[in-house]
Order: structure tokens, then sequence, then C-alpha cells
DNA sequence: TCACAATCGTCGGCTGGACGACAGAAATAG
DNA sequence: CTATTTCTGTCGTCCAGCCGACGATTGTGA
């Protein structure tokens, strides 16, 4: 997803497990949670950063039971407990954290590791900005066809009757990353049936019949 | 504006100026822009990293017409070209430009530069997820009375009708930090001067009669 | 000083989309 | 396997706030 906030590769976890860059390996600490753990609360006392080792999580911010999905972190992904966000596990996940000035303090000894961190922040940064302007300039029509557009491009499979997509996650799920309600997405999901862009096929598995016309739809959103 | 994308302080010029930290200023070019110049466009084909010298900046999104004003830059912000924003310059302008990689590259050699560097990166995510935050969870309202309210912290004079507040912008310019239309933004701020909470003396200036009551109404958007 | 541009307050019409509700279907847990 | 929980599609009501319009006021530049 283009434009969640997280960094997009391996890259942090292959560098830090590198025999030289052993410092910043040793300035983490692995932590492990169950599927449906909360992390961190918004405004955590301890300000950590954090690498998720293996599994999934997913950061949100909510209030009066709104929530609104800013990503899903996977393995090599990097975030901070010093904001506003929720973070749960969406499966058993281990991930490795450090103090903040600490974790600083090794990544300064290895410039190996510190480019690629920037970047990492400066991705994080940029999927910031694209909700923002999902949130402001577009309609949630565009919001919904670009998700679906973005996912397709990620991981869509060529079938004979169109593009097969699993996204693995429920309507409601979809509404949150989008920033609506499950009801609105649910009947955008339904209008693009009827209008031949788009078929639902199970919970999480969707058949997308043309691709061009959900590309129309999700312009200028997605790009 | 303590949501707005900028990171706080004269750290970084401090720092630069410096005599120890002069590789760093060496690898950054002067340009000077007139007011009302647009320095740079979304997708500034030059990947640059800017340190603004004298003046003052706008960084804003826009399509159709419509605007979203992100930061207000001043002497010691930091930002990058690479993102989908304007740069307008809102008086004459000096910024110290440099070519991202290779700004790293002396960033990287000064450790004393690199720490408040990352902390004015984090500064800038801070905002964008407030920016986020606002614009999802609150409502207009709530939006504009924490404008006014943050704004009085930060520099409003106590008088003996109420605290002075000189904002220098008009109310359009409120609008567009807010993120709402200028007619919806002028007619709350009529609302809050019959409700006896602020009054409008003149383009810019206004006088907060009940800053008890202004905090209220900005809750829990204003904390 | 004057002409013009920018700003502004106000009104009313319109619309995007949230949301409560409900019945049915699918998935999960014991 | 069964009971319970979660998910879902659909409908209809409601409302936050956008926006065109217009006349008045203020600020700017020559």
């Amino acid at each position: 997803m283009g434009s969640r906030l997280r960094s997009s590769g391996r890259n942090l976890l292959e560098i830090i497990y590198k025999e030289e860059n052993k410092v910043i390996l040793d300035a983490l600490h692995e932590r492990s949670y169950r599927k449906r753990h909360l992390l961190f609360m918004p405004y955590h006392k301890e300000d950590l950063v954090c690498i998720v080792k293996t599994g999934k999580l997913r950061m949100y911010m909510g209030l009066e039971g709104k929530e609104l999905s800013l990503s899903m972190l996977g393995p090599g992904d990097i975030f901070s407990t010093h904001s506003r966000a929720y973070v749960e596990a969406l499966e058993d996940t281990t991930i490795l954290a450090c103090p903040v000035f600490k974790f600083f303090k090794a990544a300064m000894e290895r410039q190996e590791f510190m480019l690629p961190l920037l970047m990492s922040l400066g991705d994080i940064l940029t999927g910031a900005l694209s909700i923002i302007e999902r949130l402001y300039f577009h309609d949630i029509d565009k919001r919904v066809a670009a998700f679906f557009y973005e996912e397709a491009l990620l991981r869509g499979e060529n079938s004979t009757d169109g593009m097969r997509l699993h996204v693995g996650l429920t309507v409601d799920n979809i509404a949150k990353i989008v920033g609506s309600s499950r009801q609105t997405v649910s009947s955008l999901i339904s209008a693009m049936e009827k209008n031949g862009i788009m078929k639902k096929l199970a919970r999480g598995e969707y058949l997308i019949t043309d691709m061009e016309e959900l590309r129309l739809t999700a312009l200028p959103c997605a790009e």
C-alpha cells in the first residue's frame, strides 16, 4: 500500500544482521506479542524506536470508536512509539526495540545503516503527505478505487476472467484504511460490481474485471 | 503553529554557521526569491534539501483551485523538494539548498548536526500526523478554535480587555491552514463573536475575550 | 489621490457521506 | 457439531460544510 506510513523494504533487517553492524543489533531488544495484542497506546511513555522482525502490525489513530489505519507494518518496517498512534498485532509478532537516543548513537556509527534509515523516514513522511492529500482532496469513491487499483498492481494475479486479488481484509478494515465508514465502502464496492469493474468473490477476495475502468475511476487519486 | 509541518527552532542555522561545521555550510548554496515567487512545484526535478536562511515560505498542496497549507517556514526550518507540495515565498526569502545525497554525506560527518536534523524530521512527521488527526477526527469548528487558541498561547498579548492576538493572516489564509473554506471560517469567527469568545478587530487582528471558553471550544482538538 | 484588486460577511441551496438499524451469511471457538 | 461472534448488504434519515453569489469594505500600486 503505497500511501501508507511505512518504509518499503527489508533493507533495515538485512543491514542490522550483518556482522559489521553488530553495534546496532546489540542495541535492540526482542519483544514478542500475540495476535490482537495492543502493543502501544498513544503517547507511550517509553520513547522507543522499533523494527518489525516477524509478523504484522497495524498502526492507527482512534477517537470515540472511529479509527483511521495509518499503516500495516511488516518485517523490516520501522516505527516510533512517540506518537499519537495505537499499534496492534494483526498476527503473532516479534519486534526489535530500542530507546531513541541509544538507537541514534548506534546508528551514527554505521553510515551503511544511516542512509537507509533516513530514506525510511522519508518514505514514512511521504506516506503521511499522501494520506493528507487523499483525505482532503479526493472523495471516498476515488479513494476506494485507488485502494483496489494499487492493491491490484502490487499483488493482483492474472486469470482468464480478470485479475484475481487477495486483499485479506474485511470491508471494515478497508474502510479504516481509506478513511470512511464500512457502509459507504460496502455500497461503493456494490456499485463497482454493478458497473462491471470489480466483483467480490468472498471475504477479502476480489476479481477485477475491468482494470482500465478501475484506473480511470481512481484518477487522479492514484497515479 | 504546533500542528504544522515544520521543525521548531533555529538550531540548524546556528549549527551550520559554526566553524567546525564548515563542511555542511560549504555544501549549501544560497538562493534568493522575491515575495510571491513560487520556489518549487510538486515533484520538482531537483531533489534538494533546503534550509530557510531569512524570510518566510508557505508550503502547501493544491488541486483544482483548492489549497491546504501544510506549514509556514521561517529561518532555521528545513524542507525537501521531493514532495507533492508547492513552496511559495510570503516575503523576500533566502534559502540554503543542497542536493540530498551531498547533504547527507556532509551531515554524516557531523554528529552535532545529525541529531537536531533527525529531531527536525521527527517534528515534521509529528506535524503531518497532527494534520491527519485534525482533518479526520475533528469538525471544522474545533479546528478553527484550536487554531486561534494555539496562536494565542504562542503570541497573544494580555491587555485590559482580553488577549490581543496579531495573527497576520487573512480569513482566507486561515481557512487554508485549518482545511476549510473562507466562508465557513468567516461564519465561525462571526459565531465566536456572538458567543463572546473572540472579536475581530481588523484584518489579521483579534481580541480574545474569553480564553477559557475558547479552550473548551477547541477541545479535544487542541490539548 | 484614485482606480483597481483583494478581502470579507452573509445567505441559501445542495451534496457527499456518516450512521443507526436490521436481517442474513460466514467464520470462529469450545 | 453447535453456539456465538463477526461480518455484511441495504435502506433511509440527517447534517456538516462547501460554494456561488452579491454588495460592501479595505488595502495596494501608480
